[in-house]
Parts: structure tokens; C-alpha cells; sequence
DNA sequence: CAAGTTGATTAGAATTTTTCTAAACTGCGA
DNA sequence: TCGCAGTTTAGAAAAATTCTAATCAACTTG
């Protein structure tokens, strides 16, 4: 047995655990999925994206399924989900509060750390409604 | 002849020569569609939203149609794109600078007054690239 | 520990959103 | 007025996303 593979092993029970915390059962699709999201370092993904990371990984996941995986991850604050672009949504790993340049010739969008960009004067929600959250987009052209 | 007739068609002059302005050609369907958009308050539509309101209002054109006068409209600064929900995207008839909350109970956008938020340290684009634009949504529960 | 029960999960099918492109239209010059 | 060139429309196609019936997985129960 070689070493290297004993050294990829060692986050998927990361993963796992991630998974079993979050409450979401750990199956065979979401297993795949999941190490390739959280396997490394942060990331953006789209469905489509991460479903072709997938296939050439020889997993074999629906895009449907990949949709799910993705909104129940977002769902149970594993993933943030951000809309940027009318062609499709990201994913982003990074769930901290943060915010985002967004590449309109790329298409790619690349964290901000949080306190580059400081917000003053936040108005009041309308109707004594509760922020959920504060979502900072900065265009680039490129 | 009823004066609240005459009323009506007076904004009309101005959405023409708006879309003169703009350098697009006032077709019937251009026309009936800025006639929508602009001949009221300021307001923030979708393609469907927009397209119903069309067939209500008995004007034919397709949602194809509806979607490249959006583009197109855009394009020309007359209207300005909002990506905030995967489902579809916002179409802005104030191009001024200014903010957004967005209700995520009924999907609806709210202009936030440019002055009431303000943004202290933006940070360098990154590769010395050009900002087009800095976005702020406000996510509220409702 | 096998079988049944219940609820969660998957993925093919359907739907929705958006774009593409051939046909129709418009304005211009001959 | 006629024909040409570029613009615009909208049906058809594509892309993105969601729906739902079939499948599967965890938990009883015998």
C-alpha cells in the first residue's frame, strides 16, 4: 500500500462527518460530491461545473442530483449560493461573511476578504423586517 | 374626446424620443413595451412579469421579443439588470446608482436611496482591472 | 438478524428561462 | 417605386432548473 493514497483519505472522513453534522445522510452521491467541494481549498462552482469535475472523476451523479446536492448543502449553511450572473448561480465553500469580485469577461468571481470592504450607514429594513444578509458584488471588467 | 385620454398619450412623446435617443428604432413593439416600463414610476420587472402585463394590455409580442427589447434596453442604459435569485433576473427602470433590499419571501426588489448606504474602503481591483459597477443587496425575511 | 415500514434521496422527465436564427420588416438610395 | 442592407421579430432550440415517481437507506419489529 502506497502512502499517497492514505494521504487522500484523510479528509473524506472530514467530509463524512461534515455531512452526518449537518444531518443530511451520507450517501454514495453526496459523498463524491461533497469531497469535491470541501476536499480542497475554497472554491466557486456552478452545476454544471461541478457536474462535469464529476464525470471526469468517474462519478456517476446526475446533473438533477447535483442541483440537489448543491441546494441541500446551501440549505443546511454548508454552501452560500449567490447570484450574479442571469446564466447561472455559484456556489461558494466559503460560508464566513465576506463578498465578491465578479469577472464579467471570465465569468469567474474571486472572494473579498471581509475587511477590505467596510459598509456605514445601513438603513433600516422596511417594515421592521429582519437582514438575512448583505451581498457585495464588485464588477470587473476584464 | 376625453381629457384623461389626452392624459395618457402625453408620456408617450417622451418614451418615442427616449428610445430616438438611444439610437434604437421605435418599432411597435419597442414602443409598446417602453410605453410599460417607463411610462409610470420607477419599478423593476422580469421578462415574464413584463410579458403579462404586454398580453393584459393586449399587445402582441412574444416573450422572445420581450427578452431582446430587456437586452436591448439595457444595453443602451435605459434599463439596468439585477441578478439577485437564480430564478430570473430583475430589470431596473432607475440607472442611477443606488441599492437594493430584496424580499426573499416574495421575490420583490425595493430601491435603497444612494446616500443611505455608503462604502468605506473598496478595495484595488484586482490586475489593475476596471470597476463597472458595485452592487449591494439586502436580503430581508418577510 | 431478516422483513417491513417510513421517510429521504435519486434521476428521468417536465418545466421554465433564455438564446439562436431564419424570416419579416424598415429605411435608404437608385 | 424597387431592391438592397442592415435591423428586428418570434418560432424553435437550447440551457438551466425543478418536479415527481421510483429507489434506497435507516429504523423498527418479530
Amino acid at each position: 500500500m502506497n502512502l499517497q493514497q492514505k494521504k487522500t483519505s484523510a479528509p473524506d472522513t472530514t467530509v463524512l462527518e461534515k455531512l452526518r453534522a449537518s444531518g443530511l445522510r451520507p450517501t454514495r452521491q453526496r459523498l463524491a460530491l461533497a469531497k469535491l467541494l470541501f476536499g480542497r481549498g475554497h472554491c466557486h462552482v456552478t452545476a454544471e461545473g461541478l457536474f462535469n469535475e464529476a464525470k471526469q472523476t468517474h462519478v456517476n451523479v446526475s446533473l438533477a442530483t447535483v442541483y440537489n446536492a448543491l441546494h441541500d448543502f446551501t440549505a443546511k449553511g454548508l454552501l452560500r449560493e449567490i447570484s450574479v450572473d442571469s446564466s447561472s448561480s455559484y456556489f461558494d465553500t466559503n460560508t464566513d461573511d465576506h463578498h465578491h469580485f465578479f469577472f464579467e469577461g471570465t465569468g469567474e468571481l474571486q472572494d473579498i476578504p471581509p475587511d477590505s470592504v467596510r459598509i456605514a450607514a445601513l438603513p433600516e429594513a422596511p417594515g421592521g423586517s429582519a437582514i438575512s444578509r448583505v451581498d457585495v458584488i464588485i464588477r470587473v471588467r476584464d
